[in-house]
DNA sequence: GATGAATGAGGATTCATTCAT
DNA sequence: AATGAATGAATCCTCATTCAT
């Protein structure tokens, strides 16, 4: 029924598959941010998407599965980026700004995928347990990398970690409800100022000396 | 908490009344808690507060009524002793205290209401609006009075606001992941201390002056 | 929790009871009319009636009960008036004005009840049978009579009555349909002049000879 | 009726998916005739249509809906034919003669969905409203013009239509309810002589002078 | 008699998933 | 790979009816 001559814009047949299954994807997350997993039905995405309700589960197993596979694969990337960014011997400030640079890109590219992540990651905690490499731990290390050099002053890292944390994914929640109006790649210096005064880091003193 | 007749342990019709519309409440609670609104049905929620299906539509219009009057108590309730903490004219850390003290206080008295209630918030956002006395509002009036005053540094309203705002958010979502062991009653100076420096507080140096 | 004084304008248990089951009904008749048995909840008719959900069952063994009740006795009420009317040896066209006249008259006395009685009737049709005295042989009766008599050709019984009889159910139901705008009690000549003709009788010309 | 092929006996695609809603409209017809819309549910219309219950949301909207549908289409049905049976100059016998032989012809043929579109109309009439082609406004349509002509008497419009009207519907009720024992069709000239008596119509005796 | 909370069977509808084409 | 009709379990909600007060 598909006859596609040499000239369409997509030629090959695997060209055509990814893109069908990239469809099916960015509309699952539109319809998921929007109205929530379980209240968002395959029909809905299916239509959203442009293609019939049986391609679903010619790319994705289930619902389920389909939640899964984009919340994995953004879950990773961030974690992946903010691990490179936070890689190696610089400065914990130089860290810190990577890290939150990282997600505030991050979200102003990409709104939805950023949004998607941080409301459903309660969902795959018990699944994806806690490893070194993920955007929590990510930055718990850094801060205790700052701590054993005596960067920031030691103690409840654990408290540390919930507050800076929570300060970065609060800050993306309220850019989305609209409580904060700037875009917020031009918050990433005075967010890691004041999570650095939150943290006792007291090197640009020391520097100024 | 009920006047009980001699042959009854609830007397009146009426305390029974209100002893079933609290069972349903605090059942749905818990299911809303563990698998969420969508994820919850009627039936698990009357199973589980011991009545008949139709009993909760005795007491409410439907399951979203249900979920609406849970969050709206509990929220205007958890405001209400925001505002109350936060009011008159105590300096700023006692006013952040009391706040933050509210907060992880109604949290370990009631785990899953507090849960219930920031974990909802999002889906009840539009119905509610802004109001001068909801805990987003409480604490934000409590940093701008504390600029207005010199207590604090000027600037980024919006900003410190969804930053200290999310740092406790995000200890108690900690705390309820087991990320954070220690009760949070015992982390309420800590986490007071650390938002007053990441607000730029000097009240203490200016103190010990 | 009713203390009633003698001076009170419903003296007697009885009235009241009475009365409270005169509003059911009329409450009920006007529900079933409106939006059909089915349709209509317990519920409904009690709010309208305005007393309580038990009530109704104080008064009534059940829905059926009552639907039947008032079905029942409007129906008796009526064939027992045709009855009346079409009764002795009055001349056809005398009788058929006593039948139109009294479908008529009632309709514009009540036409809640005779809209339900028409259009509930076909329910009942296998519980109230055929008798007599009921409304469809009266008219029949009176057909059969004036073959008998000379005054209308004979032929035809069950036809003629199935023409005479929709034609006067069809007025009332074009009444209230609003297809018809007179009021019926002035259509009543017309009426039985159409169904006369209709019927073949020629006892006007034979009295003008 | 269906161009099956060699291995099916119902060929194509389409051509199952056309009979499964012609079955379910069929079995739904009976089964609203039998009890009611109301009484009527959705289980007993799919297993009277030997199809699953989702298989109805296939191809309707809801019950509702499919109801709907069902009295549109044999509504529309019957208007076309009568307004195509008493278009043209015939003369108004004739055009009643069609009229009458068209409920009278579908009724024998289909007596189901006569039933139902009778006994249901007045579900309807508030969607519908009145149109120039509707089977009350053909036959109102034909009286006025036989008035215009001379056909018959001027006068009472409306009541004249009622009562031919009231007369069709009640010989094909009485036909169903069993008081009427003869094939309709075998009626029809006899309905058409009373009701041209009825209306007062001259010309058989204008033709035998 | 009157009340209305409580019951639970039954009804309409949705939805993830399958599978023949 | 893509389609969409078909399935039937599961869900929300309604409702007649009961019964303790």
């Amino acid at each position: 029924m598909n006859n596609c001559s040499a000239s369409d814009s997509l030629g090959t047949r695997s060209d055509r598959t990814a893109e069908t299954r990239e469809r099916i994807e960015r509309a699952a997350l539109k319809c998921f941010v929007a109205k929530g997993f379980d209240g968002t039905s395959i029909r809905e995405i299916s239509e959203e998407a442009g293609v019939s309700l049986g391609a679903l589960y010619v790319h994705f197993d289930d619902k389920e599965d389909l939640a899964w596979k984009i919340f994995n694969n953004g879950w990773n990337s961030i974690a992946e980026e903010m691990r490179r960014r936070a890689a190696g011997n610089q400065a914990f400030p130089v860290k810190l700004t990577g890290i939150v640079d990282c997600l505030y890109g991050r979200f102003e590219r990409d709104p939805l995928l950023v949004t998607y992540i941080f409301s459903s990651r309660h969902r795959y905690f018990k699944k994806i347990g806690v490893h070194r490499g993920d955007p929590y731990m990510v930055l718990r290390i850094a801060i205790v990398g700052a701590m054993r050099r005596g960067e920031i002053p030691g103690g409840d890292v654990d408290l540390k970690n919930a507050i800076v944390g929570g300060a970065v994914i609060q800050t993306i929640d309220d850019r989305t409800t609209g409580r904060l109006k700037t875009n917020l790649t031009n918050l990433v210096d005075k967010t890691v100022d004041i999570c650095l005064r939150a943290l006792g880091w007291t090197g640009a003193a020391a520097a100024a000396e």
